[in-house]
Parts: structure tokens; C-alpha cells; sequence
DNA sequence: CTGAAAGCGCTTACAG
DNA sequence: CTGAAAGCGCTTACAG
């Protein structure tokens, strides 16, 4: 394995000018720079990241921290970071965060409070603020994309209004009979994605004077999947006399369960029941869900490159302020929404 | 941020005492250890995975190299491999590995061959031998699962065999006009999964004396996604006289959108048309999917289990002989295949 | 069982 | 524009 001295030498100069010629950080000579390039490129030389970290405190390294892998939404903004990271120079470490317990403590004290990363994502987790310590007190900066991490900047859509812009879309067809199956976990942790969602579900049926409908309450809370989804719905619609003619669904995922349970108990869709999920899901279309968008492999790339900016790799041309909350939505509308039936 | 030095200063030992109690490695008094242990928790003290990495060569970090993120199939594997490595005291890093072009030159040629991993996991991707030689000849293991890799150890299920299962199945059933979705690359890439599974069925095939039916000639490539098995499906489904009674999906993934397509086209399940597919995604149940059921998250664990005994890291209950290939694979039968209709 | 010293492979002031 | 030297924070022979 050539080391830097060995480039150096086969180039006739000094370790620290063949390190200035292959950083390009300080003055060598043109000529000089060449040589030494030339050296390097044959005999494959190739810097160690861990003596460079150790002296520069850099380690070209970015820490995601996500809660499902397989979740199609998750599994977007993942593949956008990494590609963005990728032709950033930077690595992806991930970490995989369980909900809750040793495992997930485990992350933030040990694997992410080491050196190994430079700057941590966090998506659509909810830290609290031992855990943005953990991380901010090593002077890594973080960046909570959806999720909550107090006193971290944040990208999010807004999802108490896009939410009311789906449950706005069940009205204005003349809804009146509108159930909500909520993310699980909407009625628990106060900020979350799944409980702005429900705010904005509510914000608007109450500005319609509505009330919403269902077993028991209207609102149910689901899984985020499919699986999820197909058991609330079949608790929802199970009883044929309370209901409701529409339902936001929280997630497209539990939309394409709840159209599945529709299916299963005969209910037709759209005639009988319309149904609105969440996300943009790749299957949305085939399923001709109607939806609100969201663009996570987007939203994956750009948390890379605001953090590239903070670690001043001068993506120059990402205006923050512009890039900024809230992230794009866009309500699409397709055969699974229709009119009240009457 | 403490070093060693501090640690060592406050329990009043030398470094190399300390470092030798905390690492465990070498002689040291139960008490000092005690001592040096307490100083370092006190103080909070983690040491620089950097600095020991330049020492001793080994980073504590295995590659996960992955084609897709967002499929199902390959986010087990992930999860799984995941949770192993961290339990294990490692990180993760991931490289989505596009299908081909410069991006993944770059993966093998500056991402890996540096000294950032330990190893190297190629999960169902299909390398050539000078990418096998980029890091193997660097020192590092290369563990192929599933996806070939020149010259590498391979953990897999037998596809082929396990193909040659799932057409039985339909023959048995007492189908002779049977189709088969074979995966995109099928035809091309002569050793991969998907050519594997191809073969797997024209074996069964041949051996019954059957010849593959359907527009237009029996095989017909599609991605291997939803919306991929739903365009071949409208293909292979859409000119009545030709139709098969029978399909015989390379992905569960392409059997769902296989469904979706009869449904559009009025063909009922199973009783004009049997489908199986293969993998045992998490929806398969739901939608009454007969499958071949293999276990991708436990294939990503035993992955790791497989590279950490490489490294020495003691996984001495690991029987590489039972654990190795091929994996475990369990037809099961669902409502989507039946009886052939007479 | 413990400590002093060397060294892993870089980068970065500092002189020149 | 270039080089010698120090140092990043560890670990590991080697003596003792």
C-alpha cells in the first residue's frame, strides 16, 4: 500500500509538497504539481482517510440516522442523500434507529458521539435534546429533515397544512361523512409528522363545522404500511351503519391497505368511499390514489447539500433561505377521490 | 474533547496502561483497570476510532454495497445487516451501487479502496473481477450475497432450484399453459439471480414435457417492481387465445403488479389464472400470495456473521458449513394458486 | 504488571 | 514555491 512518501519520493520532492500538490491546498509550482499527480496515479496511490481525519478532524463522513429502511418513503430520501453524499466525496454511514431503548442510546453515545462523521441527518426521527447534545456539544452540526430535534435546524413540508389541503379536497366534493386514519403515534408525541398531520385534519374539519366520523372516534390511528392500513380500515368500515364516505389516509401506505379493505368488504371506490393518502407514493399512480406529493429523494439531496454548505464545501449555489421549510407538496388528484354520494 | 492522555493523567498511569485497561488487550491489574475505567467514564473520555485505525489497520466499519434501497428484497438485507454491525460494535457504510457507469468505478475505485471498511458485503449485485480485485487485493474480504462476485465467497438461496419448486408447484396443479416473468436481465446476464430463476423454470418446464406460453414467447422480461410486473402482466394477459392459466413471477413484486393487471383485465384469481411469485415479501400474505418465502432480513445477519468471524471478532458459534449456501428458502402456498381450470 | 518510545500516514504552520 | 519538523491520538513491541 503506497503511502504519501512514496509519492514523494518518485516525484524528487518532499512529503508536504506532494501533500499540498494532491490537496491542491497552498502554493506548488504547476510543473511540480504535475509530477507529482503523475507519480501518485502510478502507483495508485491513494490517501489515508484515517491520517487525514486524524489531523484535520475531518472525516468526509455524514451520519443518517433513519427509523425504517423499507418504508417507501424512507427508502427515497435514504437514496437521494447517498447519491448526493457520493458525488460530494462523502461517505454515508447509517444508522438504523429502533424506536426506542438501549439500541437507539447506543447510537448516540457511542457510534455517533466518536469522530466518525462530520455532520449527522437525522430523518423523520424525533430526538430530544440530550440526544442533539450528544452531537452538537462535539461540534458536529445536525440536520433534522421532518422529525423534530430541538434547537437543530430543520427541513420539513409543512404538514399540518398539506394535511388540511387533503382533508380541504374531501370537502369540497361534498364530504361531510370523513374519517382520518392517523400515523400510530399522532396522539402521543406532541410534534411529530403523524400528529401535525391529525392537527391539520382537524383544523379544517372544524373550520367546516364538521365533526369526524367513524369507530370509534374518526380518528384511527394505523401502522404506517399497508398491513397497518388494511387493519384500520377494516375497523373503520367495518360497521356498515356509522360509515364514513371519505377518509384521509396519513400515509399512502395506508391508504393502498384501506383501499384493499374496501375491496375485501365490497365497498366501492370512489363511488362509495373516496379515499386520500400521503406522500407520492411510486405506486400512487398505478393504484390511481389521489394524493399529496411530497419529493423525498429530493429532500434527501437537499439535507446533503445544507449540510455541504455548512462544512463549507461550498455548494454555492443553494440558497438556503429559499431551499428552506417548507419543502414542496403538491396535491394530485387522481380516480380514487370522487363527489359524495348523495 | 479528552484523549488518552487525560484519562491516563487522571487515574495516574502511563497511556499505554490505559489504553491496554480499556481495550482489554494485554496485562493489566484488575484494580488499575477499575481505576483507568472509572477515570475515562468520568470524564467522558471515547477514543478517536481514527487514531487506533491508523494503528492497527482495522476500522471497525464494513461496506454494504446494494443496487437498491427501495426494494423490499434488499431493504431486509439491509435492516438486517444493519442491526448485526451495530450490535457488534461496527458502523455501516453505504453504497447504493447504481447499475453501472463511472458513479460505480468511483465506488470501487476511490470509495473502497480506501481504507475506510474492514470488508466489503456485495448484496445481489453482480461484479466483475477487477472490481473484486480492487479490494481484495487491498487486504480486504469480499463476501458476495446472492449476486456473483469472480473468486469471492457466495451466500445465497438456490435460485434455480428454488425457480424449479415454484413451477412444479403450477405443473403439479395440473397447469400446462404456463408463463413465466422473468426478471429484467434475465436473458443478459448469464449467472445472475435472475437467469438463475429463468433456468429454474425452463428446467421443470422441459422436464414435464411443457413449452412456456404466452405473448410471445413464454418468458417476458419485466423489472422486477410493481409497476413492472403490471405492464408485462397487460402484455402477457392482454390477447385472450394465447392466454396462460398460470404465471410464474421472479419477484413477488412483479406477481402483485401481475394481479393488479389481471384485475384490470377481468381475469379472476386464482380461477383463471394461478400466480406465484418469490422472495415472501411482507405483503404476500395480505394479498394471498403462494410464494417461495426466502429470509433476506436473517440472510443480512448472517452476512455479518459470516465477515466478523473472517475478522476474528469470535463469533465462534457460527457454522460456516451449516450457514453457508445455499440459504434457506419454503414454498408456501397462498389463495393466488389453484387447480387448473379444465 | 507497567512505562517510555516509536510509529501509523497524513497535514500544517514555520522558515527559508 | 519548497522542505524539515512537529503533531493529530492512538497502539504495540520492548524493557524492566
Amino acid at each position: 500500500m503506497p503511502a504519501i512518501g512514496d509519492v514523494a519520493r518518485l516525484a524528487g520532492v518532499s512529503k508536504s509538497t506532494a501533500s499540498r500538490a494532491l490537496s491542491g491546498r497552498g502554493y506548488v509550482a504547476e510543473e511540480t504539481r504535475l509530477r507529482v499527480e503523475e507519480a501518485a496515479q502510478r502507483i495508485g496511490y491513494i490517501a489515508s482517510p484515517d491520517a487525514a481525519s486524524l489531523v484535520t478532524g475531518r472525516t468526509k463522513n455524514v451520519g443518517v440516522v433513519i427509523p425504517f429502511v423499507n418504508r417507501w418513503f424512507f427508502g427515497e430520501v435514504l437514496e437521494g442523500a447517498e447519491r448526493a453524499l457520493l458525488s460530494a466525496g462523502y461517505d454515508l454511514t447509517l444508522y438504523n434507529l429502533a424506536i426506542g431503548g438501549p439500541e437507539r442510546d447506543r447510537v448516540f453515545d457511542f457510534f455517533l458521539a466518536r469522530k466518525r462523521v462530520d455532520a449527522v441527518i437525522a430523518v423523520g426521527v424525533d430526538l430530544d435534546e440530550r440526544e442533539v447534545d450528544t452531537i452538537t456539544s462535539r461540534g458536529k452540526p445536525i440536520l433534522a429533515l421532518g422529525g423534530t430535534a430541538p434547537g437543530a435546524p430543520r427541513l420539513a413540508i409543512d404538514d399540518r397544512a398539506a394535511a388540511g389541503l387533503a382533508t380541504q379536497h374531501l370537502i369540497q366534493l361534498g364530504h361531510t361523512r370523513i374519517a382520518h386514519l392517523a400515523g400510530a403515534g399522532a396522539g402521543s408525541a406532541a410534534r411529530s409528522v403523524q400528529a401535525m398531520r391529525t392537527a391539520g385534519f382537524q383544523d379544517r374539519m372544524s373550520a367546516a363545522g364538521l365533526v369526524p366520523v367513524g369507530e370509534p372516534s374518526g380518528v384511527i390511528e394505523a401502522d404506517m404500511t399497508l398491513p397497518g392500513g388494511y387493519s384500520a380500515g377494516l375497523q373503520l368500515l367495518g360497521h356498515p351503519g356509522a360509515r364514513p364516505t371519505a377518509v384521509f389516509a396519513a400515509s399512502d401506505e395506508i391508504a393502498f391497505g384501506v383501499m384493499r379493505a374496501a375491496e375485501r368488504l365490497g365497498i366501492a371506490v370512489p363511488s362509495a368511499l373516496s379515499i386520500i393518502g400521503f406522500d407520492g407514493h411510486e405506486h400512487a399512480e398505478l393504484f390511481g390514489l389521489t394524493t399529496i406529493e411530497q419529493y423525498p429523494e429530493e429532500q434527501g439531496r437537499l439535507a446533503v447539500e445544507t449540510v455541504m454548505e455548512w462544512l463549507g464545501e461550498g455548494y454555492g449555489e443553494v440558497d438556503l433561505a429559499t431551499a428552506g421549510v417548507p419543502l414542496a407538496t403538491r396535491l394530485v388528484v387522481r380516480s380514487s377521490t370522487t363527489a359524495a354520494p348523495r
